[in-house]
DNA sequence: CTTCTGATTCGACGAATGTCTAACCAGTGA
DNA sequence: TCACTGGTTAGACATTCGTCGAATCAGAAG
């Protein structure tokens, strides 16, 4: 071990709304959020990463959109556990996980627990993905 | 052992722009890749996932942006090893997963390898995530 | 041909991940 | 209170992942 950075980023999960802040050279404001503006820093990658790595399962990201799609903007685990091949304890597996990443918050009421997606975050990534998004907005 | 589905997609790497088609209750044709309109497919995710997935290593994320970013479109490894306190084959397998999963592309030049990036492919997720991005396109 | 530099491949190893079963917690209703 | 259903937690296990050092490949330059 003599290499390795990690910088420790300690950052809790994600909180909604971060960036339109701390934006070394960039100015613009709205632009530079996304990868193709400006080199991304090791604290941000290290935030974001985790996003991604989230949905970056196809259960995970069927649970995501099953929960986006579903009527109300909510969906009760039971319907959720039974799109799937698996077991209760690995669907609440994944949910939790997504959970953490902010992406999606729950609540229990009576019997059931209803989880519903938190678009702030996912239009966040979807905006560092998207080169153009800041284009066609800026003019 | 007596869950596990896995449907055993083959899919290829990714192909350009697939969708576009295949539209259930929508109408807006532009509109529904985003993941909060139809549910996504198991086999839809299992295509998806990887590539998220790529994209969910704070270094890989990383190495997107500095290639993304760079002057010309491209970067050279070398530049790249440089951007980070690991060793060059870490570097040169980042590389790897990420043109494995066909958002980079890269080609020999003398000494030196360049790699760019597949705008098309990052395009596409930010499609997928973003619910407005197409309210925005469509006009 | 030999040597040098840039980059990738190979093999290894510890850490993290996805899944399961078993056990447990939380409400509901008799 | 007791039993039942919905969901989560705990622990185990095989697989995958990220990283490294050593070896190898690919051109360039003597």
């Amino acid at each position: 071990m003599s290499k390795q950075q990690l910088s420790v980023v300690d950052t809790p999960v994600i909180d909604p709304a971060p960036d339109a802040a701390a934006d070394p050279a960039s100015g613009a404001g709205v632009c530079c959020s996304p990868l193709a503006c400006a080199p991304l820093g090791a604290e941000e990658a290290a935030e974001l990463a985790p996003l991604f790595k989230a949905i970056g399962d196809p259960v995970r990201l069927r649970l995501l959109s099953l929960i986006a799609c579903h009527e109300g903007g909510e969906a009760c685990v039971c319907e959720l556990t039974d799109a799937f091949d698996l077991t209760p304890p690995t669907i609440s597996h994944h949910l939790k996980v997504l959970k953490q990443a902010g992406l999606i918050d729950s609540e229990r009421r009576g019997t059931w627990v209803y989880y519903w997606v938190n678009p702030q975050v996912l239009q966040r990534l979807s905006v560092i993905l998207g080169p153009r998004v800041a284009a066609v907005a800026s003019q």
